[in-house]
DNA sequence: CTATCTATTTATAAGGT
DNA sequence: TACCTTATAAATAGATA
């Protein structure tokens, strides 16, 4: 519905890509709205971007869980958002072993509590009160968890630039060495390019997936 | 877009909304879709109808928490159909206070866990487990809080029998005691009226808001 | 990037089968 | 009930500011 048909595979230019998106999110909403006004059902969309922002609609009349779940959802990558840009300028990431004991200890006493016996002693409200702290400790977690990642990628996307900083020494002294037979050619260091390949990798992988791992 | 504009209010006529859902549903689906190929992103649209049945779209190339949350969403609705129907052959909630002890340690543990200095020292895996297992232990105490309420419904429903039965029996003595001035009537045993009329409302409302509360 | 402007395509309301 | 038809409303692709 435009000047002319497109066809239904991505768009491979950025720009044009970009402007469709913002138009066809704000329509696929609107298109949400009116679903849920005239049908008088509840709806929910939810949109990510591949830079990890989240667009979404749920018709505001369902106080219902789903539309809390969602909220939470939301809430969970709004603090990520804010701990992605503080984790940029954080050191290194820690990777001590030594409290994998208090985890450990913690999942039991989780499971310990949901399997024994006592499970059934306990009252409507007190699995409600459980239900939002267990939600709220999920987020935490996650939140937790994309912060560690970033942290990681932080750190490879630095040894990567090391490793390359250093590859590139090592092709100058190798070229030094040898006498210049041709001037620094990509092609026949193959192993230097197969080191940079990888590292690439490393470095965009976690990149494309980490919105849709929080 | 049709023969007419129509006002962006709920459509009264029950069938022609019936109609409108169906078809603006699926266009609404289709939209999502096409939004998530033409610009590479993730979509997720959720629509309940009012019969409590859920249509979904989320694209398939995301493997990603927002579906394996929809997923254990669904799952754990589906759980929940299934405890409905033995839980209405469980005896009355049992109601002991005595082990809230061990929901307020649970919930102090984890706390304790998320907000103590030691989250600092722990591993992306640990996360990644912890995340796991505190959506599994979600999802059981969101099964265990619903079957708890059908069991309050199946409890009231009972009591509202039994309160219905002695009330005829009452009735009968009263008109016994009286002598039978008219054989029994309703209208005008205004309190036992009222009586069953509240029942009928706490037997019936959570039947109608259960399904948003899973 | 954001907003407007139209030629077109697409969705769909009303009606028919 | 569910699926066609078609006139019309709505969304939007591409261009332009």
């Amino acid at each position: 519905m435009g000047r002319r048909k497109i066809e239904m595979k991505r768009i491979e230019d950025k720009s044009s890509r970009q402007v469709t998106f913002s138009k066809r999110r704000s329509g696929l909403i609107k298109k949400a709205r009116e679903l849920s006004i005239l049908c008088d059902v509840d709806v929910a969309v939810l949109v990510f971007s591949n830079r990890g922002r989240l667009y979404e609609f749920v018709n505001s009349s369902s106080s219902s869980s789903l539309s809390q779940i969602l909220k939470r959802y939301q809430d969970s990558t709004a603090a990520d958002g804010k701990a992605s840009i503080a984790a940029v300028e954080t050191e290194s990431s820690p990777s001590s072993c030594a409290e994998v004991q208090t985890c450990g200890e913690l999942v039991k006493s989780v499971e310990r509590y949901l399997e024994g016996p006592e499970l059934e002693n306990l009252r409507l409200e007190d699995f409600m009160r459980l239900e939002r702290q267990l939600a709220d400790a999920l987020v935490q977690t996650r939140t937790r968890k994309t912060q560690l990642m970033l942290e990681s990628i932080g750190t490879l996307s630095e040894q990567e630039k090391l490793l390359k900083q250093e590859n590139e020494q090592l092709k100058d002294e190798v070229a030094n060495l040898i006498g210049i037979p041709k001037s620094r050619n990509h092609k026949d260091l193959g192993v230097n390019n197969l080191m940079e390949v990888d590292a690439d990798r490393q470095y965009s992988q976690p990149l494309r997936t980490l919105p849709l791992l929080r």
